[in-house]
DNA sequence: GTCTATAGTCTGATAGAC
DNA sequence: GTCTATCAGACTATAGAC
């Protein structure tokens, strides 16, 4: 009966998977230089060695969290390309605020990741370069059919992208900020919708073409 | 001639003025914790004892580093009410736009600030707090009354807001992940001017009622 | 106002037993 | 794989001389 819920000795998959969610949270929370490993051993309920047995360095446990958020981001962001230029648009965009939702810790790790100038272990650095430049490409690729087949405004793409992507990761790691502002949690389900709702509105204000 | 170069004992308020644009440039890069006051001290040229005479805790450094930055972006975001509506949401874009570009290290700053739950020292917070407050009321009031003249689409307030802050502070703060976008550095003078163009287009396009 | 010296704590990481 | 015990160094902050 290998399904039943096992309990003791947990083995080495699930184990790895319990602190990368620990030590995503923290992470998203604090910062790289404001987590210590200490109080990742305390919350995962392991002692401090025993983290370093699955993660032999902090920087990579770090490279570890962010790798497997990118991993999520370049499996949402994925389009049709036999859709209509605006439809890919759409899944897109909702794909990306999907996963944002879904994940609060994303948004944060990822504006964090971008300037804090904390160089990942070359092989974490080069995978996550590679797996975000996947999910720009796509955005790119997309706009480009779109303003070629005539359905988008000639708009410069990377500005384009710059702005849907400060729409998107900005408002969802805005936290207490962002909750006042909309006047309940930014994660709330019909407040996600509402984003996404009025993200799509600016874009297709901004890129339609009126026929 | 008091207005001659001073060299030796550099009166306090110049101290403190060199400490903050030593301590912002570190916390921008690294985050709060990521900085330690003997850093700032060895970039300061002083001696650590030296640098909590002048702030006595490490938070209230911080503390006073953002305030400094809040200052400067409630100033640059006053509108003249006499305007009409579109004129001022340009002075209020173009007015944050730049300021965060004059002073790169802002725009990670404010976004640190944001979803890092390190808490100010009271006073620092409520100040801090109420400069922002400012601002946002700003464009609150110039969308509010665009769209009861009529000027402006009736499209929800605190989305837009939430889209421009995030569309303008994104972008600054987007460092190498930026320049790559653009294909050259994001605070080159005609990139800050391309920057503020497509987000007043976006805007525009977003609000602007066809007359 | 600035210094040297230091307190006490926390850091990432390791050694070696079980 | 997990533990206890420990390392050298960095951390914020203070004391007291000049």
């Amino acid at each position: 009966m290998p399904s039943l819920r096992r309990k003791a000795t947990p083995n080495q998959r699930d184990t790895r998977e319990h602190i990368l969610g620990v030590a995503r949270d923290l992470f998203a929370l604090h910062g790289y230089a404001g987590v210590g490993m200490r109080v990742v051993a305390e919350r995962t309920g392991l002692s401090k060695s025993a983290l370093f047995h699955h993660f032999p360095t902090k920087l990579s446990l770090y490279g570890a969290v962010l790798c497997r958020i990118l991993e999520k981001l370049e499996e949402r962001s994925r389009v049709d390309l036999e859709d209509d230029p605006m439809a890919q648009l759409k899944a897109w965009a909702g794909g990306v605020i999907d996963m944002l939702a879904e994940d609060r810790q994303s948004a944060p790790l990822l504006l964090r990741a971008l300037f804090e100038e904390e160089a990942l272990e070359p092989a974490d650095e080069r995978y996550g370069n590679e797996l975000m430049a996947t999910c720009i490409g796509r955005a790119h690729e997309l706009l480009r059919r779109g303003m070629d087949a005539g359905r988008f405004h000639r708009v410069p793409p990377a500005q384009t992208i710059q702005s849907a992507i400060g729409m998107i990761v900005f408002h969802f790691a805005s936290g207490d900020f962002g909750n006042g502002m909309m006047g309940e949690s930014i994660f709330a389900p019909e407040q996600v919708d509402r984003r996404k709702e009025h993200v799509l509105l600016v874009l297709e204000q901004l890129l339609r073409v009126d026929g």
